[in-house]
DNA sequence: AGAATTATTGTACTTTTTACAATATATTTG
DNA sequence: CAAATATATTGTAAAAAGTACAATAATTCT
């Protein structure tokens, strides 16, 4: 038994960490929440919120509380996507990281630098400065994830307001899919797969026409199987 | 910096592992690959085959290695699912475990007990024994993965022999989306789709009319954005 | 009042999906 | 060797979904 503690010494000492991809949306596009670090190593360096985490902590609660502490955001979307384990992704010793990704109604959040995070920003995710670590590579993997799941999963909900114009519905999808969508194609498609709803109130303080505002059916979508998919 | 280090032991006393969802195929139907344990904790139980990662490997390679190590088998295709953290998920300490799946095409490798493995066998998905950690769990959801990732990636192709009859295609889609598909309409499609194509040769030493063999078209495949969907 | 800006809507054509059953080719059995 | 057994293979019509395409409507701004 001596023995086996003594071998088993061997393997713990690693550590593992939470990195997020926060993803927002505005009128400019699709938008990553990066922090200034303030701490070594890479201190200064725009990079993606994240942390070590403490051995008495459940994996998914450091992910939130993680962020939570870092930029003050809390009660939002979030999913585990993957771990990097590459030796020498750190340089204070072998760290795993493992990658959550992150959606939220920006309109609705005001992320603010706190713990050792110096700064706080939103960057659109195609004028992304240098990063520390390999979180380029995670970035860029959360970027892909987000393509592929947007077809099947109704996941720009969680990026827009809770009332919508179809423009907006229209816009986010060709953002995030890089793709164009004709018009009245794509309206014709999402109102009759009937997860949508109007909700009675149009758009105010525009300078043209005013929109009809929209809203998710979440029962319906549920029901209808699209848990599931949209375009 | 004294300090610093101090700070940072209490991060790097907490150990990874690796555990594998190795899927096969055959005749009765989809299959996992199970080792029972020859040491502790849990010896004597069936398990997933995995192990504690060495602080010096890298991820990817730890995963194979580990895989080889207990039953032989390598050269396969394998991808990492998701990494399970609860706090006190493994009775040794702070465990993280990242989970992988494999596919292999059965008739090709014969997996062999090996290391602290003290036998290998394959159990049909529908009788799993009870099986530790949170194993259970893990092998869940790469059933679920695997069931939606099959709409969409070429992965069967993975689990079937070289050659091919159209009925062992259809069987394996309708095992592992636990759905039926028409017979006339499923050929129509998957023919259509151009991925697979003919060889010319026939099924052998069958009790009745003998199918023809087909193969997949990787190259076609990929140039239709098959990596990309199938049904 | 006219210009500017964005919102909204329909139709004909093509493609894909779906539902459905009879015939063909091999081996085994009496 | 004829009949039984077992699986393989194929087509068509109807319905649904996808695609291409442009004119009109409702606001604010000048």
């Amino acid at each position: 038994m001596k023995n086996l503690k003594k071998t088993l010494k061997q393997y713990f000492n690693v550590a593992v960490s939470v990195d997020n991809v926060v993803f927002g949306f505005d009128a400019d596009g699709l938008k990553v929440l990066l922090i200034s670090r303030g701490s070594e190593p890479f201190t200064g360096s725009w990079a993606l919120p994240g942390d070590l985490i403490s051995p008495e902590m459940d994996l998914e609660y450091s992910a939130e509380k993680i962020l939570k502490q870092l930029t003050g955001l809390d009660q939002m979307y979030m999913e585990q996507i993957q771990t990097f384990g590459s030796v020498d992704r750190h340089p204070f010793g072998r760290v795993f990281t493992i990658a959550y990704f992150a959606l939220i109604k920006v309109e609705n959040y005001h992320p603010q630098a706190a713990s050792w995070a110096k700064d706080v920003a939103w960057f659109k995710v195609t004028e992304i400065p240098k990063l520390p670590f390999d979180h380029r590579d995670i970035l860029e993997y959360a970027r892909r994830l987000l393509k592929n799941r947007i077809r099947t999963q109704p996941l720009v909900f969680e990026l827009l307001p809770k009332y919508f114009t179809l423009t907006e519905l229209h816009f986010i999808h060709e953002s995030i899919l890089e793709e164009e969508f004709d018009v009245r194609n794509f309206r014709k498609k999402i109102l009759s797969s009937g997860i949508i709803e109007e909700t009675g109130k149009m758009q105010k303080n525009v300078t043209h026409r005013p929109a009809m505002l929209y809203r998710y059916n979440a029962a319906k979508a549920k029901q209808l199987g699209f848990e599931g998919g949209i375009l």
